[in-house]
DNA sequence: AAGTGGTCTAGACCACCGC
DNA sequence: CGGTGGTCTAGACCACTTG
């Protein structure tokens, strides 16, 4: 893994960033940085797209290669290096003690959003599972999420108290590996005031999408109900083409 | 511009997937694609590796490489074809008629906040500027932008009634071209309720960050307030590594 | 005109998957 | 084992920016 090339050219690079050894906020150009690794330029090139893509540096054809002076100035902001939720199973919890409360766990059919969502047949069954997650004992996050019970057969109250990805993962050797999300945000109802302990006129932000399997099965579709001092998407947006 | 090969090659492929062309949700092997289209594997490979970004397809090692059936199912969801903010000055337009209202523009000192943002010294001045932004005679958004005013010495009330992106780029030949952006939620404050016409218990999206110019010289530090019912955020998001 | 990044090629070899 | 995608190379030529 680590033993990647084009990694370990990207480590060097982000590490010399920030030892500030470059002059001017200017990296050397993809030719001489080809030459002093001595890998080939195409290898530099894509080191250089994926720090792009991460937004530590920007190119500039016909005049070279420059450091983004925010990196610099503010790296925590760039501690996630691209796209970040601040809220899933595996996110947001370090240096923190993070627990589920389940509340609701059973089999019903499939709704039509839910079998458009998650590419179902009529009369097919999903899991729903509500879940509160909560963090140093505070509750943050309502989850609705439904799951197709043919995709996990073995599925039980007990490991859902749990990450359902991590299960996935270790008992049926299937990766969660992306998902498509919208973010919004609406009043609190009822339910939202009660278990999120909110007053009447505080809101909620929802991240609502689907998650997928590698081999880009709609694994689950889910909708989070999140205490607005804790949504907080962060994100690089390019705002040319593709 | 549209006739670069890669370009081509993920048009044609998009276009096929669209009608249905390729059997079990499966794409050719990649040789056997750069045979039939008639260009190296490595312009293969490019072309799949930005479809995988957008959500298209999937790519398995050792197996091969699938479509996505969201992306048969659901396509208008994929119309943005990666990240997409649903309000900036170039987007949500379409279709609608949109309008800007001046609440205020101003030259002040920069405080430290915004010097940090924009990567300012002491004593520098910034255009604070303070938008209403209408769609269909109704109003969506309260920005509030800071621009250095040596980035822009020539702007003016009458052309911030207008895109300022557009006048940067026409005018100044300088293109805003990324931004690093946050997204959260808030109940509304006084003013949100009277410009957006919001009672008490509605909320405001905010998207707060920096824009940045071809070069990386942070241009912009803005707060846009968004009625809530108009925060739509959606994004693809991959879970491993980077 | 010189320097820089962008596109594209042709091919070698490796790592993983499934039969 | 054969088939698939992943990494890397060496080099040609193009497009844009700057002096």
């Amino acid at each position: 893994m680590a033993d990647l090339i084009y990694r370990k050219v990207i480590d060097d690079i982000k590490n010399r960033i920030f030892d500030d050894e470059f002059k001017d906020n200017r990296l050397p150009d993809e030719r001489s940085l080809s030459e002093s690794y001595e890998v080939s330029r195409s290898t530099i090139k894509r080191a250089l797209d994926i720090l792009v893509q991460q937004g530590v540096i920007f190119k500039k054809r016909g005049s070279g290669t420059f450091i983004n002076p925010l990196y610099l100035k503010n790296q925590s902001l760039f501690q996630y290096e691209g796209n970040n939720l601040g809220v899933t199973d595996n996110i947001i919890t370090t240096g923190h003690k993070s627990s589920i409360k389940l509340l609701d766990f059973q089999v019903t059919p499939a709704n039509p959003e839910i079998q458009q969502n998650l590419f179902l047949n009529e009369n097919e069954f999903v899991y729903k599972i509500e879940r509160l997650r909560l963090i140093d004992g505070k509750p943050i996050i309502i989850e609705t999420g439904y799951i197709p019970i043919k995709l996990a057969p073995e599925l039980s109250p007990e490991t859902v108290k749990k990450s359902i990805f991590h299960f996935m993962n270790q008992e049926e050797n299937k990766r969660v590996s992306k998902s498509f999300m919208s973010i919004m945000t609406e009043p609190s109802n009822k339910e939202d005031q009660k278990l999120l302990d909110l007053s009447e006129n505080e809101p909620v932000g929802i991240m609502a999408g689907t998650f997928f399997l590698d081999d880009g099965t709609p694994f689950e579709f889910s909708s989070m109900r999140v205490h607005y001092k804790y949504l907080n998407y962060n994100t690089f947006i390019n705002l040319n083409s593709d």
